[in-house]
DNA sequence: TTGTGCTTGTGCTCACAATCACAAAGTAAG
DNA sequence: CTTACTTTGTGATTGTGAGCACAAGCACAA
């Protein structure tokens, strides 16, 4: 828009302003202003207003932003509009619990396909999709499933995100604690839990 | 040391370089330069020296790092040298695949209690732990336990926490999408899994 | 139409982080 | 001892983001 750069971290935001202006859009609120999103959110009001600014004119002077329509145009921003259709690769303790969460929906995703190498969990339902055999993954492009969500463990996952670009994925949620080599094009993100547990003792 | 304040990004950087210094021991190595380092995590060299050398001189010059006493310092740093009793609030389907886990145990992390608030579930055990009623949250202090991992639904969250708080809690890893408010002596990590997931479809 | 009050949108400044590039400091060989 | 070579440790530079403070713009009342 009238910027050149939009930051970063902005996008990393916008997906938490979803959540707020969502929760109040469930109260019934016609309309918000970046203060009282930020008091719910605790983040700046100044910093709400400019991540939105970066993607254009949405608030009104004196008055606030719509919510609805807010909400809107942060899907529009986030492509979240349409629904995405996702696959999930690892059907263990940690895929499990990703399988039965139902609060990837609000954000429009669908888990539509579960992929693992183990002979024992192929063709056994998990909170009803069928565990598919992971050398079946090229199937991917043809139904349209463009997201991949890794949870294998760490040197498998390599492996299998080769095997995801293959099929023409376009990004990767990564839980496996090792760093994905992917073409350009192609957007990881990767989400190390041990890590985060790792540095907590350290403000102790 | 000879710097006056340590960048948090440094500090969440450290759990990292463990675990590929870690895997440098397993493969037998003794020595380790921050280029091999680097190569192996998609680091820049530079930023691993410097990071380091926020807390000391680890290394020697024209030849590298000891792995064994890089992995002891950053263990220190990270205050990872002793072991940290935690606990686990929220047994639902992410906190059972948190008790499956084996990986928080080579940073020096046990899972010694499980707490929820489900009747059906208080006293049934699982991976090896019995569940605990939340209102015994109190017993935390004296079994000596000082960090809690908070996988209940977000409504609870906070209330959560504040009984963790009361119960003399350092460190708190959420995963809730809710913002906690604690006093400020206590460290809050909050990962938002469905957050990393929204912002995928971005950069497609 | 003019004034008052409110909230947005943003230029500017400050703070923090990443990276570069090189002196310092070590090893090894002659 | 000196030279060649290696890799650390860090000053300096560049890049990126956060937040303040205020002008701009809208609503509404008189
Ligand atoms: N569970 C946790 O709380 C937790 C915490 C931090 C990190 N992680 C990481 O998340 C990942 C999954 O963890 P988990 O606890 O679910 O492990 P898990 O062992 O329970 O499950 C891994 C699953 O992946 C399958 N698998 C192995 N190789 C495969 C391949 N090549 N293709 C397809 N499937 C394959 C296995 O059959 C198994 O079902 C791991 O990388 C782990 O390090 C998990
Ligand atoms: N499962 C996932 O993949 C996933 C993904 C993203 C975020 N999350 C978040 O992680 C958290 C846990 O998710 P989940 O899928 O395990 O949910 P879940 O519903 O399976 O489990 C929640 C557990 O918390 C317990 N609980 C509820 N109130 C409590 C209280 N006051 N004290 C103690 N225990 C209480 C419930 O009895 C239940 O056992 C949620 O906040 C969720 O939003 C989970």
């Amino acid at each position: 828009m009238r910027y050149r750069k939009i930051p970063d971290e902005s996008i990393r935001r916008l997906p938490v302003y979803l959540r707020g202006l969502l929760y109040f859009a469930e109260t019934g609120a016609k309309g918000v202003s970046s203060e009282k999103l930020a008091d719910f959110l605790h983040f700046n009001p100044a910093q709400i207003r400019k991540d939105f600014s970066y993607f254009g004119y949405f608030g009104i002077r004196g008055v606030g932003y719509d919510v609805n329509t807010l909400i809107k145009q942060t899907r529009n921003i986030l492509k979240l509009g349409n629904k995405h259709k996702t696959a999930l690769i690892g059907a263990g303790n940690l895929g499990k619990a990703i399988l039965a969460y139902p609060g990837f929906g609000v954000y429009g995703f669908e888990i539509l396909a579960v992929f693992d190498s183990d002979q024992a969990k192929i063709g056994k339902k998990i909170s009803g999709r069928t565990v598919e055999d992971v050398s079946n993954l090229r199937t991917l492009k043809k139904r349209g499933i463009s997201l991949g969500i890794v949870a294998t463990p760490a040197p498998a996952a390599q492996q299998v995100a080769d095997a995801l670009v293959d099929a023409g994925i376009t990004g990767i949620l990564n839980f496996a604690p090792h760093h994905l080599i992917v073409p350009k094009k192609v957007k990881v993100i990767t989400i190390d839990i041990a890590m985060e547990l790792g540095r907590l003792p350290y403000y102790a």
